[in-house]
RNA sequence: GCGGACGUGGCGGAAAGGUAGACGCAAGGGACUUAAAAUCCCUUGGGAGAAAUCCCGUGAGGGUUCGAAUCCCUCCGUCCGCACCA
């Protein structure tokens, strides 16, 4: 492919992109083996070992990017996606990294239900073609992916160790089955996610969705609530926001869980007490009323003696779920009759109210209101009359003027109205609050509390319930209804079954991960219910649990459940007529291992190789959206833990490196009709400075709207074929890291992807022109001026460049890229006829430079280069060029001079100049000594390396 | 409501507290061409000036500093996450 002619030919992407990809398949090159890394796949074709850094040497790198589901054609936001990864896996590979960059297919999931409900195709059908497709289209971007750890999370051989790890994590304590409320949708009936509930309605049925009581199979994350919280903090290489999301997300709180006495003569059954959890004890003496939850089961003890209540409740549980109607909801309430003491005054009685604000699922589902210090009970008692205490004073306010009438003091503060907390902080408050009731113990349901406590520590916790041997009835443990075991969620800092008034506990706001699904195409859940034995795991002989392919979708509700045999089996323990599970996991689960699983796809009898997962594992680098930052990440991190407590591996964190990469979004364009028009069908022409687009079509001009996420529904997309058939892969990538920093968005426009394009056959027409220069083998003893600027200007290039891809930098490296080629086309024009020979080495070597490292960004066009170069070897296997240092050092420095913080003049020194030195040079400058006006200045500021700045 | 991020030319964006606007896009002018495309050269934050040069400029207003786009305070605006979480 040396050509003296070459200037003259333009690249042809299309022809030139397969031929490479082609060469690379052949050659193996991006296979990643999981042999010792001195006998890695690419070594073969690599030159003598004289190389900088083989292949390797510098240890394993694992970089991925989140795999996508197979919906049919990969869009734009793939493109940039995989890019991304791309750069830095080639990168690695060229800086001595043994790399594994693997791909797959998160397979499951409900568009290939709906899919075959629409278009009667089954669903595993369509998927598979889905991936055929999407897989053509990936290998036409030319990523450096190794396919043969190819894997499909619909798959058997993959779905099978799935089921393993569940009946694992069963073993181990980490699955449960309760009851729980969930979404459904009555006319797909079926489960939807929180998501899919769109103003209470089902996003496809349209149905009002009810909420339904179902026996589910939640994964325990809660066990890890804390340990998936404090290790936030050793996850350096993940971004500050997505670290921040999850620790909101777990939600932890600390605060004190406080019984409450409740007066006998009101107690509907044999009550004795309330459980709230507050995380402002100190507000103690501001309560004016108690909440219960409508679902609390105190609520529904009332409820049976008071129709009113009754009905109340039922209003309540009437109320959506939508995120509207609770942002709009009042505050409405309902007196129970029932009256708690308060715990430090036997005499002060509270109304317990059914508050419709208070839910079941936090804490004990149950509250003390302090209006003054909250908005919404101070709501909640301006609507009923109960009035409120301010009990925290802010500072330079005066204690008895301060009053609260609409807006609740949050603030901090002193204690005011609060007997023996008067004047302390809230911190102290909070403590003293603490210390007092948890060495209090309950009393009568009358109300007195008595004292002194026992030791806390070393008693015996076999010591029963609460105030045993006074007149009260214990209340029975587990309680009658669920509202009980939630409280236990939270952990208990002091341990004591002997019951003080009060105990530390801290609460998170991360529930159990529900998995399962009434769905078809998902992996099994490898349970069977049998009437004799209860639940039975299937015993591993028997996995996988295999979806049966004769479903049918013309009705709604889930095939498996309707099918003629699939669900009846044989009892594994007693042999007797069983059913088996029909729910699926919910695929969050297939994308929670997947990538342990990549360590090595091919184990047969196990989820995983410990060798091979010790040995990759943790991912290195992790590219991504940012709409994962919760759910994906958050369960992935809890499988590890709980995928390292079963032996499948063997460690916590399975993700060093996290970069969540930025949308990419386009103009809007719509037609006098309102229908929006796609870019393709749009002409777009400027003049000055007015932009108009009209249809090509019908010339119809049509309005530019917003820039907004690509999307289907407004038609703003671009289709990434359509880009590579007309400018080729290279460019799409090129313009997809250009510009705009990686983290936020992209816009994709028609002139940007022309910008790249011509760069595109600049750097061919450059490189052509530096093949073409006859240049001699041995490197020159000496440098001439014209030759040492072409060095340079290459070896700053290569700095920042490799500085740049290793910070993920990419729109840094486009320009440093951009700027080296510039220097070197404006060296290349000076010279044309005569050419030194050390300038043209230095020219052959800026090349080489250059090519390599535009080589991660565009490699067909880094290929084609290389090999016009002369070059017999793949730069996909080439090391990463040699940087020499003392070619970034200048002899003499320019430092800009200010004059009062402004720059007014330059000073050139040399590198090691010392101060005074300096200050001499900078003091004769014409500029500063106008500015001086012959007086002397003030102060001489002189920065090494920097810059000097002259006060007058 | 709570938490967070961001705000720089016509546009995307560069700037370890140290020359504001790198690099790209767009625009204008010119060269080549019969013409167009492609390519190459020049100009491009605002203002004054023939020029040297000077003044003003990073959402607004204060502050810290020899020096602030960057740090601190107040405000305005945009975006994101969570949300009757007690």
């Amino acid at each position: 492919m040396t050509t003296n002619s070459q200037k003259n030919e333009r690249y042809n992407a299309r022809e030139a992109e397969p031929r490479w990809q082609k060469v690379w398949d052949e050659r193996g090159i991006f296979a990643t083996k999981n042999d010792p890394p001195s006998r890695q796949g690419a070594a073969a074709d690599r030159p003598a070992p004289t190389s900088r850094s083989p292949q390797g040497e510098a240890g394993k790198y694992y970089v991925l990017e989140m795999f996508p589901y197979p919906s049919g054609r990969i869009h734009m936001g793939h493109v940039r996606n995989y890019t991304m990864g791309d750069v830095v896996a080639r990168y690695k590979r060229a800086m001595g990294f043994s790399v594994l960059h693997p791909m797959g297919w998160d397979a499951f999931g409900m568009p290939a239900e709906n899919a075959a409900m629409d278009r009667k195709v089954h669903p595993k059908a369509w998927t598979y073609e889905n991936i055929a497709t999407m897989k053509g289209q990936l290998k036409s971007m030319g990523l450096s992916l190794d396919w043969a750890r190819e894997i499909a999370t619909c798959d058997p051989a993959y779905y099978k160790h799935q089921q393993k790890m569940f009946l694992d994590f069963l073993k181990a304590g980490l699955v449960e089955r309760k009851q729980s409320k969930v979404n459904w949708d009555p006319v797909d009936q079926t489960v939807l996610a929180n998501e899919q509930v769109i103003d209470g309605r089902g996003w496809r049925s349209g149905a009002v969705v009810e909420q339904r009581e179902l026996t589910q199979w939640f994964f325990k994350i809660s066990d890890y609530s804390q340990d998936l919280l404090a290790a936030l903090d050793t996850l350096d290489r993940w971004p500050e926001k997505v670290r921040l999301m999850q620790k909101n997300w777990i939600g932890r709180s600390e605060g004190l869980l406080i019984r409450f006495m409740l007066d006998r003569a009101t107690m509907p059954n044999m009550e004795n007490e309330l459980e709230i959890f507050t995380t402002r004890p100190d507000t103690l003496f501001g309560a004016k009323f108690m909440g219960l939850s409508p679902d609390h089961p105190l609520a529904a003890a009332a409820a049976a003696k008071n129709p009113k209540l009754a009905a109340f409740i039922e209003e309540c549980h009437r109320m959506g779920t939508a995120q509207a109607e609770i942002d709009t909801a009042e505050k409405m309430g309902f007196d129970t009759g029932i009256r708690a003491v308060h715990p430090f005054d036997p005499n002060w009685k509270l109304p317990v109210y059914v508050a419709n604000f208070i839910l079941m699922d936090y804490g004990t589902g149950a509250i003390f209101g302090c209006p003054a210090h909250d908005q919404r009970d101070l709501d909640f008692v301006n609507k009923y009359g109960l009035g409120n205490t301010p009990v925290v004073c802010p500072p330079g306010q005066d204690p008895k003027t301060f009053v609260i009438t609409d807006v609740a003091y949050d603030g901090d503060g002193t204690m005011i109205n609060s007997r023996f907390l008067d004047g302390m902080t809230i911190a102290e408050a909070k403590e003293e609050v603490a210390r007092r009731l948890e060495n209090t113990f309950a009393a009568a349901s009358t109300g007195a509390a008595t004292s002194p406590p026992p030791p806390l520590r070393g008693r015996d916790r076999e010591g029963g319930i609460a105030n045993s041997g006074l007149e009260v009835t214990p209340l029975p443990n587990p309680p009658p209804q669920g509202g009980r075991e939630k409280t236990m969620r939270g952990e208990r800092i002091t341990q004591s079954n002997n019951a003080p008034v009060a105990q530390r506990q801290v609460n998170y706001r991360l529930r159990d991960w529900g998995i399962s699904r009434q769905r078809y195409w998902g992996c099994p859940i490898p349970i069977i219910h049998c009437a004799k034995c209860g639940v039975v795991p299937v015993p591993e002989k028997d996995l996988p649990v295999t979806l049966p392919d004769d479903v049918t979708f013309d009705r709604p509700g889930n095939p498996l459940d309707r099918h003629p045999t699939w669900k009846h089996v044989k009892c594994p323990q007693c042999g007797g007529d069983a059913r088996r599970e029909t729910d699926t996991m919910d695929t969050f689960v297939d994308s929670s291992w997947y990538f342990a699983r990549f360590t090595d796809p091919w184990i047969a009898n196990a989820p995983t190789d410990r060798k091979q997962v010790d040995r990759w594992l943790p991912v290195d680098q992790y590219i991504g959206g940012i709409e994962h930052a919760i759910l994906h990440l958050l369960y992935s991190r809890f499988f590890t833990r709980a995928m390292k407590k079963t032996g499948h591996a063997g460690l916590d964190e399975p993700f060093a490196g996290l970069f969540t990469q930025g949308m990419v979004v386009h103009e809007t364009y719509r037609k006098k009709n309102g229908d929006w028009a796609m870019p393709a069908e749009v002409k777009i022409e400027t003049s000055g400075d007015t932009r108009r687009a009209t249809l090509i079509a019908t010339g119809e001009e049509v309005e530019i709207g917003p820039i907004e996420k690509m999307s289907k529904s407004k038609k703003n997309t671009v289709d990434p074929d359509d880009i590579m058939e007309s400018y080729g892969a290279d460019t799409a990538r090129w313009f997809m890291l250009s510009d705009s920093p990686p983290e936020r968005d992209v816009i994709w426009s028609e002139e940007g992807v022309q910008g790249a394009s011509r760069f595109v056959q600049r750097l061919w027409r450059l490189v052509g022109e530096i093949a073409d220069i006859k240049a001699p083998a041995a490197r020159p003893a000496q440098f001439g001026d014209a030759a040492l600027a072409v060095r340079k200007a290459a070896h700053r290039a290569l700095a920042n460049v490799s500085d740049d891809i290793a910070r993920l930098r990419f729109n840094r490296c486009v320009a440093h890229i951009y700027e080296c080629a510039n220097a070197l086309g404006e060296a290349i024009g000076t010279v044309e006829s005569a050419v030194t020979p050390d300038l043209a080495w230095a020219l052959r070597e800026a090349g080489d430079i250059l090519v390599c490292l535009f080589h991660p960004m565009m490699p067909h066009l880094a290929e084609e280069c290389w090999a016009a170069l002369g070059h017999k070897t793949l730069v996909a296997t080439e090391a990463w060029p040699q940087l020499e240092p003392e070619l970034l050092v200048e002899s003499t420095v320019t430092l800009p001079v200010q004059i009062n913080g402004k720059k007014r003049a330059d000073v050139t020194v040399a590198r090691d100049a010392g101060k005074t030195d300096i200050e001499a040079a900078v003091l004769a400058l014409d500029a500063v000594k106008r500015a001086l006006g012959g007086k002397s200045p003030k102060k001489v500021i002189v920065v090494p390396q920097r810059i000097v700045n002259v006060v007058a």
